[in-house]
DNA sequence: TTGGATTTGTGAATTAATGCACGAAACCTG
DNA sequence: CAGGTTTCGTGCATTAATTCACAAATCCAA
């Protein structure tokens, strides 16, 4: 078992940067701010992280590693919207840490990691769908132009969904978007 | 300034025991959960009190000296009434310790004490007023009878208090409060 | 009462965190 | 741009906390 200073340290430093995050804009919080919130010794950040940015880095890493085994543990062949609601509903528990990172502008590096990660999500599915009603649509294509426009899709809706205080539930918000993903990622190659 | 992990330290630790007594009874809880509940190594609470009973000690003492200052801020020639809302103000703030204290029968240890503070806290208040109303009246006696009297009287009450879930406001018990001291403390040896 | 499990208190080695100090970089502000 | 202030990143010595181990005490059910 790990050190347990070693959690509670990196622990009170990252929830001191979500803290922070809700007031400052990230590129104006200093470390001084961090180690002072956290409660914690200046060099004890630099201990376990090279600068803010590592931080923020092993942050996003963090929370797109807990997303990712969410939907393994769904399987790649759940519906839309059930899969729809597991996103919702963590991305709702971590309201703290996706709006501000969606807020603060010029982060655009947070959105392409979260983008790539929507990307992939729906790579999956659409592949564990394809076993199951029809063996090749021609979708598996790597830069595939439905996946990136359905990804770019959700990441604008979940920016929206932030933006505006959440002013649906998780559930709603899953319903809806399950319909939107079904009829853009469904059927749509049999066309003339 | 002291070593902030100390009072990291001594903070979870103290926190940690006042959350069991919500639980268990003091006397089946032990160092185990104490460190446990803390997050916090065994040793580490050998390492900064010597048993279960030394810990609690100081959180009494804690408790204790911090009422004392509240009452020496206030000055001991102040009214009984808003003496009593401080008292009040501060139990209902840390009423999960107290009310833990007082409600663990076998802790007469903490009664006691308890009684102590409010037995110096009276002589103090008495003699403060003495000055402004009247020079002697006798009841400057250590083991004055009407203190010892209004002290049980008073952790009478707080007792009743916590057991009955707070059922008034501080204000309101300060007043009543007031009004008894008063009547008990001030205008009493002019008799015939 | 006995015997197994739990809790206790402590030793010892190791590791993490702290405080402090410092030069360098970045950053305002006049 | 010059000069003052803040923040940064790091070295270093010190101290607190951790893990592990173990013998003694205590508890508790059979």
């Amino acid at each position: 078992m790990k050190d347990r200073r070693i959690r509670k340290s990196q622990e009170a430093i990252k929830a001191a940067v979500i803290e922070l995050m809700m007031d400052k804009s990230f590129d104006q919080i200093t470390i001084q701010d961090i180690s002072d919130r956290a409660d914690v010794s200046r060099r004890t950040v630099y201990l376990h992280y090279m600068d803010k940015f590592d931080l923020v880095d092993k942050l996003i890493e963090e929370h797109i590693n807990r997303l990712r085994e969410l939907c393994d543990i769904a399987g790649h062949d759940a519906e839309y919207t059930d899969m729809g609601l597991l996103w919702f509903e963590y991305l709702e528990k971590h309201h703290l840490f996706f709006s501000a990172m969606l807020a603060s502008r010029g982060n655009s590096f947070f959105r392409n990691r979260f983008l790539d990660f929507f990307l992939q999500e729906l790579k999956n599915m659409v592949k564990g769908k394809e076993i199951h009603e029809r063996s090749i649509t021609g979708l598996t294509e790597d830069d595939d132009v439905e996946t990136q426009f359905v990804g770019a899709a959700i990441v604008g809706v979940v920016e929206w969904w932030f933006k505006n205080g959440k002013p649906h539930p998780p559930s709603l918000m899953a319903q809806r978007m399950g319909t939107l993903l079904e009829r853009n990622l469904k059927a749509d190659t049999p066309k003339a």
